[in-house]
DNA sequence: CCTTTGGTTCCGAATAGTGAAACTAATATT
DNA sequence: AATATTAGTTTCACTATTCGGAACCAAAGG
């Protein structure tokens, strides 16, 4: 369940390494992340040393490992007061909880997986930094079906096949084609249902965050369990979830012009 | 206010477009960027392009517009989740607020920075990740002072002179003479005060978190108002403080080998 | 004392990055 | 309508970085 990307550049590579040592979740030794990397020693070693460097990797000297650095975090703070749709949308979900009782996510696409950015518990009303982040497949969650069947073309082409298709329950969608047939049924109805795709019990209904221009930008969910609710009654609150989405999609295109910059009047064309 | 990185290398270069492009704060276009940058257009056309490319920016191909990727946000929740203390950490803290029913705080140094990891905020009993991820000054607050004062000496003298020792109010110590001062102090008494050095009304203490071989790993505190209470009455915390400290402590050195690796007999050296 | 394992350094060859300048596509100006 | 200006993109000869095989070092194991 890797992320493969397209590592071309110095960058690129550098980041792969990054990813590589961030897959271990714990700190690791130069062997442990030498043993499966395509960079020969030389160039990994260099490459570490380039990241320690620069803030992205810290190593400790007493046990000579590797991870992650401090510096990622605020930067991860940056992207996600400003270039995600969570700063906006969260009082949306906060509503939403509230109203509904029940668990919300919101979600972003990043390469092929689904990224959680923001949850709401309808339990214990705490969203903690620990939840946010967290990534999960696109091809059986609610969340990730709605984005992908509002994605264009091109698009959803690169990113189908970079689906893993792994077989979670007996109702998880297990091809592409399987796929692209519920994908057309959600674009007419409009929203997404996860029928314990992903996990025994656990079903939900998700809608897309169109802009105003029909862009996809990410979507909102409401989950339960198929013990205390069922389909049909998910499927009420659609009305409610398109609600929130549509309120969230203005909300980020205002959110973009603060006072400075074009003013709200040019969008009009 | 802005860190100044040593960016020598392709991925330093490019990093620190990446910050620059953090620090605007909104979507950018290419000319914002631009303006202030050193580098030549060409050159930080690609870089940007590059960046693009590998997900730490996206462009909003209808704004022309650059805005941080979401992929910070996974790379930040594996950073939050294992490299730093805030994990371990967490149900420590959520005792001291329990306890002490004050504002509690886990930063780490991020350059000369503090970075906040983790907050508990005694009233609404929420901790956001908009919370943590914010930097602040070192010099002028509890955990700052707390964690320079357990600094090596040559990691101090780097350090040091990066302060911009700006005048928050009447008690910020503005100079590294004081500053050094005030850390001999702190190292002396093993906490540090914030005597609204750095807002008017806000006094903290602070303890640093220190490994079984004395480095120096991070700080938490104590937070309030003066009208609230008083260092005096603060004072009377550093034993609860102290003890949350030296737990975090030990909890982070096990933490580090779940089973697998070397085996922490080995430790015993 | 020799060998193995894990980590670091060297340096010529290969690659990727650089940036002045030219170009295009939109406004704005005359 | 013609022209100037501004913003963004592409080209390409030049150059600085990066690459990585091989040698080296240090510590642990026999």
């Amino acid at each position: 369940m890797e992320t493969e990307r397209k590592s071309s550049g110095t960058v690129g590579k550098a980041l792969s390494v990054l990813d590589q040592v961030a897959s271990f979740e714990r700190p690791v030794r130069f062997n442990d992340v030498l043993e499966d990397s395509p960079f020969p020693k030389a160039t990994l070693y260099r490459i570490l040393q380039n990241l320690v460097t620069e803030g992205l990797l810290t190593f400790d000297r007493e046990w000579q490992t590797y991870s992650l650095g401090v510096r990622l975090v605020r930067l991860a703070h940056s992207a996600w007061t400003q270039s995600s749709l969570a700063p906006v949308a969260r009082p949306h979900l906060t509503a939403l909880s509230e109203a509904t009782g029940e668990t919300i996510h919101l979600a972003q696409l990043d390469g092929p997986h689904v990224l959680y950015l923001d949850k709401r518990d309808a339990k214990r009303r705490i969203t903690m930094f620990s939840e946010a982040g967290k990534v999960g497949p696109a091809y059986c969650t609610g969340v990730g079906k709605a984005m992908l069947a509002f994605l264009p073309k091109d698009e959803l082409e690169r990113i189908l096949p970079q689906q893993s298709y792994h077989r979670f329950t007996p109702a998880t969608l297990c091809s592409q084609q399987a796929l692209t047939g519920e994908l057309e049924q959600i674009r007419e109805h409009g929203f997404a249902l996860d029928r314990e795709d992903h996990e025994p019990g656990i079903i939900c209904v998700a809608v897309p965050v169109l802009s105003r221009t029909k862009q996809m930008m990410g979507a909102i969910s409401i989950t339960s369990t198929s013990a205390r609710t069922s389909l049909g009654k998910l499927e009420k609150l659609v009305p409610d979830l398109q609600n929130a989405a549509s309120e969230i999609a203005t909300a980020a295109e205002y959110w973009r012009f603060p006072d400075n910059q074009r003013t709200p009047e040019k969008m009009e064309i």
